[in-house]
RNA sequence: GCCGGAGUGGCGAAAUGGUAUACGCAAUAGACUCAAAAUCUAUCGAUCGCAAGGUCAUGUGGGUUCAAGUCCCACCUCCGGCACCA
C-alpha cells in the first residue's frame, strides 16, 4: 500500500488557497453562449444589514450552491447569481440616527457581506453582481414603473397611513406596535393620503391559474391560491325598507312576510356570496362599518350616534387587531331600516360589525347563520333566527341514538359505532332493520329526549314530552314545513325559555348541530320551490330566481406602491398644474436621488424629498412650464421584483436585459427562499414578469419553475436571533475557527432543510470530525484494482443514490448521514480503493468544496474536482449476496436468517419453521397463514 | 377564528405499511498521557431478570391490517402564517 504523507488539516489555508484559486480561473462563471444546457438558480438575494450574515443565510445560500454545484458536475451552464436588495427601512433608520448617507452605509455592509459570503465558497457568479440601489439598476427599476403606468396599472389613491400623532410622521406597519409609535411611544392614529397603487388584482385570474404550470412545493402554491383569494359566487341584491313596527315580544314577527307595502324603497345593497344556495336561510344583512351606503341612510338610522361611534372605534384597530381580539364578536343593528331576503321576501334585520371588510367582495354579507360559523356565533350573541337550509347527504342510515339503554340497541343486531363521555352512541342501521329500530326507540326511549336518524328521503325525528307523549316528524322538501309548527310548539325542553326555533335548540346541541348547522354542500330544506333538491346543482338557477349575477371575486388587493420615505427609487413622474401627471420621459432616467443631509419624512407627511425644492421644481417634461417632481419613493418590494431578470444582462445599458440572452436563461430553473416571501414578494414578480410577458418583454410567463422553502435558523434558545436578545450566533467565527466546509456541513446536517431549528453549538464539533476523518482517510488510499471488495463497492454505490436523490429533494440531513456511513466504513477498512474514495469526494464536493478539491490534487487530478463528472449509480444485478431476514411469530421479531437474495416462498417458509427460535414460539399451535415479503421479512400467523 | 406544518431517547433527529430509535451531539467507563486536550474502544429508550430472555414504549383515544411512527376517524399540545375573506 502506497502511503502518502501529509500535513494535519489546516482550514485556513485550504479554504483561502482554493477561493483564491477558484476566483483566478472564473470556473463558476456563466456563460451566455454554450452548447450545455442552461441551469438558472436563484436564491432570495441578501438585505445586506448592518448586523452581517446570518447564520440563515448560509443554509439556504448553501444548499443553492449543492443545487449549482451538482448542476455543473451533470454537464449544465450553470448561472448562481448574487447582488443586493439594499434599499430600506433599517438602513434609512440608521442613517437618521447617525447622520452617515445611506450610500455610505449600504457600501460598507455589502462590502462586509461580499467578503463573508466569498469566505464560506459559495460558487456565486460573482460578475453578475446586482444592487438596487445603484442608479443603474434602478433606472430600469423605474423604467418598468412607467410601463406600467403608460398601460394604465398604476394610479393614485387615497388610502390611510399609520400616523404618529407625536412624530407627526407616516409610519410603516412594523413600526406600529398596538396602536403606538416603535420609537416614541406615543399614540398613532390613521390618516388619508393619496398613494400610488398598481393593479395588481388586474392579474388576479393569471396569477392564480398559471400556479398550474410551475412546480412549487404544494404548501407554497396553496399559500399563493389562498392569499389571491379566488372564489366564485354571486352579487345579489336586497332590497331596503323603513322598519315597519317593532315588538320585542314577538321574535318570529320579523321573519313573517309582510303584506303591506306602504312603506317606501331605498337604493339596495349589494351582498356577495359564494353561498347562493343558503339564501333562504340568510336571517339578517352585515355591512362593513365603513360601508358608504350608511351616509345615505343616514336620516333612516335612528340609532345613528350609535353606529357613528362603533365605525369610529372600528377604523382605530386595525385588520390584525380586529382578528385577533378573538371569539366575542361585535356589532350593532341599524335601527329603523330592514332588508327583505329575495328569496323568501321576509323582513330581516341589517347590522354593522368589525368582522365584515369593506374591502373584499361589497363590504356586505347576508348572513346564514345555519351555514356559516361566523355568522352563527353573531347570531347566538343576538339573538337573531338560525334557519338551517341544507340537510348533510346521508349514504347510509345514520342515528345519535339518546336515552335508550345500551343492551336494547344492541338486542335488535344494530351495530354502535360509538360511544361518547355525553352519553350518546353513534349507530349504523341497516335500511331493512328501520323499522323496527324506529319502534324500539318509542318504546325505550325516555320522556324528555328525542332522536333522530338520517335516512335516504330525509330526517325523521321522534320526541317523546314529560307527559310520555310522542311526536314525530318526517322532514324532507314536502314536509318541511312541519319545522315551523313543531319549533313553535316543542318548548318544554327547557320549561323557563321562551318558545323559539327548534333549530336554535339543535344548535345549542353540539352533535345534533353537526346534522343541520354544518357549512356543507346537501339537500336543500325550507327553501321554497328547491326543496329537495341538491343545493350544488341548483346555486345558478337559485341565482336567477333572486335576479343576482354570478362574479368571481379575488382576496388579492392592490398592491400600495408608495412610500413616504428617502431610501426607495424616486417614482418618475411630474405634477404639473396645467397637464398633470406627467411621467418622466425615458432618456431622463434614473431619476436619481439627490444628496441630502436631512433624511427625516416630514411632519406633512410627505417624503424627506419634499424638502428639497431644487430637486423637487422642475420643467414639466409636457408643456415645460414649471411643475413639481413626485416625491413619494417606491417600496423595498419593487427592486426585487425582477432583479433575477438583471442578473441575465447585468451590465447592460440600453435596455433592462438584452432578448436574446432572456431567452437563454429564462425561466428561472430553480429559486430557494423563505417561507415568510412565498406570498408577497413571489406574487409581486410573478405579477411584474406577467406585465413584461404581455409587453412582449420576457419570453416566458412565469419567472420561476420550480420554489422551494427552507426553515429559519433559531438560536440555542429556540427564539429568532436579535441582537437585542443576544442569541446572535456570527458565522464568521466558526469559519475562522471551524472552518467554512464544516459550517456548512452542520449547517445542512442539523436537521430537514424545510424545518426551522435551533442552532447548536456543541453539535458542529460532529460534522468537523467528521472532515478531519475524511481528511485521514487519504493516508490509506490504495492503487490496487484488486484491492476491491464487495461489500465496499456496494456501500459507494449505494451512497452514490442515496446522495444524489437526497441532494435532489433537500434532504440534505441524511445525505451527510449516508456520507458519515460510508467514511466511518472507509475508517476501519485497511485499505480504500482510490476510485471509491475518489467517488465520494465527488459526492461530498458540493457541500465541502475546499477540501474536496484538496485531497483531489494531492491525488493526483490536474483538474478542479468541480469540474468532475457526477457519478452514476449501477443497478445491481448480483443474485447471490447475502440479506438479512426477518423472522416474525405473530408480528413479533423472534429470529433472523442470513439468505442469498431472492429465495423462493417455500423454501424460506420451510428453512424459517425449521429454526429453533421459531419452533419455541409456535409450540403445538396451528399455523393459521404466513406472510413473506420479498427479501425481507416472514410472519408467521398461529 | 382560519390556513399550513409538526409532536419519536437526555438533545438535533432517521425510518418505500415490514427488525422503531440510523447518523450525529451529550453522557459514562476504559486505552493512550506525568496530566489535560485530542484520538481510539465499549456502553447508552424504559422496565423485569444473575443470565438467556421477556414486557412496554413514536402526543391522547379509537379503527383498518398478518403487520401502523407511517393509513383512516376524533381529540390534545406546540410552532409558523394571516387580511374573521363570506
Amino acid at each position: 500500500m502506497k502511503q502518502t504523507k501529509i500535513n494535519n488539516y489546516d482550514h485556513k489555508k485550504i479554504e483561502a488557497k482554493w477561493q483564491k484559486k477558484w476566483e483566478k480561473s472564473g470556473i463558476y462563471k456563466a456563460l451566455d453562449k454554450s452548447k450545455k444546457s442552461k441551469f438558472y438558480s436563484l436564491i432570495e438575494f441578501p438585505y445586506p444589514s448592518g448586523d452581517g450574515l446570518h447564520v440563515g443565510h448560509i443554509r439556504s445560500n448553501t444548499a443553492m450552491d449543492i443545487i449549482s454545484r451538482k448542476r455543473r458536475m451533470e454537464g449544465f451552464n450553470v448561472l448562481y447569481p448574487i447582488g443586493w436588495d439594499a434599499f430600506g427601512l433599517p438602513t434609512e433608520n440608521y442613517a437618521i440616527k447617525t447622520g452617515i448617507h445611506p450610500i455610505k452605509i449600504t457600501k460598507k455592509n455589502t462590502d462586509i457581506f461580499r467578503k463573508q459570503l466569498k469566505s464560506c465558497g459559495f460558487s456565486f457568479d460573482w460578475y453578475r453582481e446586482v444592487n438596487t440601489t445603484d442608479p443603474g439598476y434602478y433606472k430600469w427599476t423605474q423604467w418598468i414603473f412607467l410601463q406600467l403606468l403608460k398601460n394604465g396599472l398604476a394610479y393614485k389613491k387615497k388610502m390611510p397611513i399609520n400616523w404618529c400623532l407625536s412624530c407627526k410622521i407616516g409610519l410603516a406597519n412594523e413600526e406600529v406596535i398596538d396602536n403606538h409609535c416603535e420609537r416614541c411611544g406615543g399614540e398613532t392614529d390613521k390618516r388619508e393620503k393619496e398613494q400610488w397603487m398598481l393593479s395588481i388584482t388586474k392579474y388576479a385570474d393569471k396569477l392564480d391559474k398559471d400556479l398550474d404550470l410551475v412546480d412549487y412545493l404544494p404548501n407554497i402554491k396553496l399559500q399563493q391560491r389562498n392569499w389571491i383569494g379566488r372564489s366564485e359566487g354571486a352579487e345579489i341584491n336586497f332590497r331596503l325598507v323603513a322598519e315597519r313596527f317593532t315588538r320585542s315580544s314577538d321574535l318570529l314577527a320579523e321573519a313573517r312576510p309582510d303584506t303591506r307595502k306602504s312603506f317606501s324603497d331605498y337604493p339596495p345593497v349589494t351582498v356577495f356570496t359564494t353561498r347562493a344556495d343558503t339564501i333562504f336561510g340568510a336571517t339578517y344583512l352585515v355591512l362593513a362599518p365603513d360601508h358608504p351606503t350608511l351616509l345615505d341612510l343616514r336620516d333612516k338610522i335612528k340609532n345613528w350616534d350609535e353606529v357613528v361611534a362603533y365605525a369610529t372605534e372600528t377604523k382605530k384597530r386595525s385588520e390584525l387587531e380586529r382578528t385577533v381580539e378573538g371569539k366575542e364578536k361585535t356589532g350593532i343593528e341599524l335601527k329603523g331600516i330592514k332588508a327583505i331576503n329575495p328569496a323568501n321576501q321576509k323582513e330581516i334585520p341589517i347590522f354593522i360589525a368589525d368582522y365584515v371588510l369593506f374591502h373584499y367582495g361589497t363590504g356586505a354579507i347576508m348572513a346564514v347563520p345555519a351555514h356559516d360559523k361566523r355568522d352563527k356565533d353573531f347570531a347566538e350573541k343576538f339573538n337573531l333566527p338560525i334557519i338551517p337550509v341544507i340537510l348533510k347527504e346521508s349514504k347510509k342510515s345514520m342515528s345519535y341514538v339518546m336515552g335508550v339503554d345500551e343492551a336494547a340497541i344492541e338486542s335488535i343486531g344494530v351495530e354502535i359505532l360509538r360511544k361518547t363521555d355525553d352519553g350518546y352512541f353513534e349507530v349504523e342501521i341497516p335500511y331493512d332493520q328501520l323499522d323496527k329500530y324506529k319502534e324500539l326507540i318509542r318504546k325505550n326511549m325516555e320522556p324528555h329526549f328525542w332522536n333522530e336518524f338520517s335516512t335516504r328521503d330525509g330526517f325523521y325525528f321522534i320526541f317523546k314530552h314529560k307527559d310520555g307523549r310522542i311526536e314525530e316528524m318526517f322532514l324532507n322538501e314536502k314536509t318541511n314545513d312541519l319545522i315551523d309548527r313543531y319549533g313553535a310548539t316543542f318548548n318544554d325542553k327547557e320549561p323557563g325559555k321562551e318558545p323559539g326555533n327548534v333549530y336554535s335548540w339543535i344548535a345549542e346541541n353540539s352533535f345534533y348541530s353537526k346534522l343541520l348547522i354544518h357549512s356543507d354542500q346537501g339537500v336543500l330544506i325550507n327553501s321554497g320551490k328547491f326543496n329537495g333538491k341538491l343545493s350544488s346543482d341548483v346555486v345558478n338557477e337559485i341565482v336567477q330566481f333572486v335576479g343576482g349575477q354570478k362574479k368571481t371575486k379575488y382576496k388579492l388587493r392592490d398592491w400600495v406602491f408608495s412610500r413616504q420615505r428617502y431610501w426607495g427609487e424616486p417614482i418618475p413622474v411630474v405634477s404639473c398644474a396645467i397637464c398633470g401627471l406627467v411621467p418622466v420621459p425615458e432618456k431622463d432616467l434614473p431619476v436619481k436621488l439627490p444628496n441630502v443631509k436631512n433624511y427625516k419624512p416630514t411632519d406633512t407627511g410627505e417624503s424627506p424629498l419634499a424638502m428639497i425644492e431644487n430637486w423637487v421644481k422642475v420643467r414639466c417634461p409636457k408643456c415645460k412650464g414649471w411643475a413639481k417632481r413626485e416625491t413619494d419613493t417606491m417600496p423595498n418590494w419593487a427592486g426585487s421584483s425582477w432583479y433575477y431578470l438583471r442578473y441575465i444582462d447585468a451590465k447592460n445599458k440600453k435596455v433592462f436585459a438584452d432578448k436574446n440572452k432572456l431567452k437563454t436563461w429564462l425561466p428561472v430553473d430553480w429559486y430557494n427562499g423563505g417561507m415568510e416571501h412565498v406570498t408577497l414578494h413571489l406574487l409581486y414578480s410573478r405579477f411584474w414578469h406577467k406585465f413584461l410577458f404581455d409587453q412582449k418583454l420576457v419570453p416566458t410567463k412565469e419567472p420561476y419553475k420550480k420554489r422551494t422553502a427552507h426553515g429559519f435558523v433559531l438560536a440555542p434558545d429556540g427564539q429568532k436571533m436579535s441582537k437585542s436578545k443576544g442569541n446572535v450566533i456570527n458565522p464568521d467565527s466558526i469559519v475562522k475557527l471551524l472552518g467554512a466546509d464544516t459550517l456548512r456541513v452542520y449547517e445542512m446536517f442539523m436537521g430537514p432543510f424545510a424545518d426551522a431549528i435551533s442552532w447548536n453549538t456543541d453539535s458542529v464539533a460532529g460534522s468537523r470530525r467528521f472532515i478531519e476523518r475524511v481528511w485521514r482517510c487519504i493516508e490509506k488510499i490504495s492503487d490496487d484494482k484488486n484491492n476491491k471488495n464487495d461489500e465496499l463497492d456496494r456501500l459507494v454505490n449505494n451512497t452514490v443514490k442515496k446522495v444524489s436523490d437526497d441532494y435532489e429533494g433537500m434532504k440534505f440531513n441524511t445525505a451527510v448521514s449516508a456520507m458519515m456511513i460510508l467514511v466511518n466504513e472507509f475508517d476501519k477498512a485497511v485499505s480504500i480503493p482510490k476510485s471509491y474514495f475518489e467517488t465520494f469526494l465527488i459526492l461530498l464536493a458540493p457541500l465541502a468544496p475546499h477540501v474536496t478539491e484538496e485531497l483531489w490534487e494531492r491525488l493526483g487530478n490536474k483538474k478542479s474536482i468541480h469540474l468532475s463528472a457526477w457519478p452514476k449509480y449501477k443497478l445491481e444485478h448480483k443474485n447471490n449476496s447475502k440479506i438479512k431476514i426477518v423472522i416474525q411469530v405473530n408480528s413479533k421479531v423472534r429470529d433472523t436468517m442470513e439468505l442469498t437474495m431472492n429465495i423462493s416462498d417455500d423454501k424460506l417458509k420451510s428453512l424459517a419453521l425449521q429454526r429453533e427460535n421459531v419452533r419455541k414460539w409456535v409450540g403445538s399451535s396451528k399455523i393459521k397463514k404466513i406472510f413473506v415479503v420479498k427479501n425481507r421479512l416472514i410472519n408467521i400467523v398461529i
